[in-house]
DNA sequence: TATTGTTATACTCTATAACTATA
DNA sequence: TATAGTTATAGAGTATAACAATA
């Protein structure tokens, strides 16, 4: 990913600054390197944050029912989980009455991590917002929520 | 890139629905999707029509300049301008006064293949933001240039 | 036959290091 | 010494194909 220096005051091009679509890619890329710099010291990264939240409201799920919430591949499913596993934080059982499939459940460490992973994502997501005033970030969301059709 | 079928509706949890910075990933990637489909035809990306707007706006330019603007890797911008130049659309000559650098310049061919561009990019972007009003696209744009530092 | 998880593999994107030619 | 461009290379990230186990 690269970052463009603090010095750097990139003029952009008047027809990227009109367009949603540039501004968002630019808006998302910066909310990206925050959570990853929230989540590097933790040994996150964005996608096993989603998962451990996924766990907490949809409880104990296979691997690919995360995948289709997350919209993540199976096989990167498997590194994934892989790698929580190996951090303690969720555990495999086979599924009781379908063989086929896991039983992904967050472990006790899995629940205790994810409260300070949402501190961290939380104030990532307050920084990326920073420049905005209260009624300006729920602004922000609902339209963002219209955009994406959530609701 | 992963892309969800239109038949499933994926039920997004709670917390993330509360997060703008995963809500303007989402939408960024809704973007960057449309905008490739809008340009697979004319067999560019979205950072050739970086650079052809970029040389639009800035005249004749060091692969370095266009770089810093768009946040590209000089590595990355060889096989950038490599991708124009082999389909007519830019031309490399040494720069006068700095043998070093190349300097970049837009052909007719890329001057006209930019219009064509802009509109398939415009396309993309209006549907992007099919779902909301003029009052609310207008606010959108505001939001993300604050958002971003861009004005 | 279809599905879940897994592995191996390949492809894209992007960055680092090293080289050249200039400054 | 520093900079612009280039090449080779390596590391993410993510997808496709094939396989085993199970439905």
């Amino acid at each position: 990913m690269l970052r463009t220096p603090a010095e750097t005051p990139a003029p952009v091009p008047d027809a990227l600054r009109r367009s949603t679509g540039f501004l968002l890619g630019k808006a998302a890329q910066l909310g990206a390197e925050l959570v990853e710099d929230a989540l590097q010291p933790l040994g996150l990264k964005a996608r096993h944050y989603g998962v451990l939240v996924a766990l907490q409201e949809l409880g104990p799920s296979s691997q690919h029912a995360l995948g289709q919430v997350l919209r993540i591949d199976r096989t990167t499913m498997v590194a994934t989980i892989d790698h929580l596993e190996k951090l303690g934080y969720v555990h495999r059982t086979p599924h009781p009455s379908d063989r086929r499939s896991n039983q992904v459940k967050s472990t006790p460490a899995g629940t205790a991590v994810l409260k300070t992973v949402r501190k961290a994502v939380a104030a990532a997501d307050e920084a990326l917002v920073s420049r905005l005033s209260a009624r300006q970030r729920s602004q922000l969301l609902d339209l963002l929520r219209q955009l994406c059709g959530l609701q």
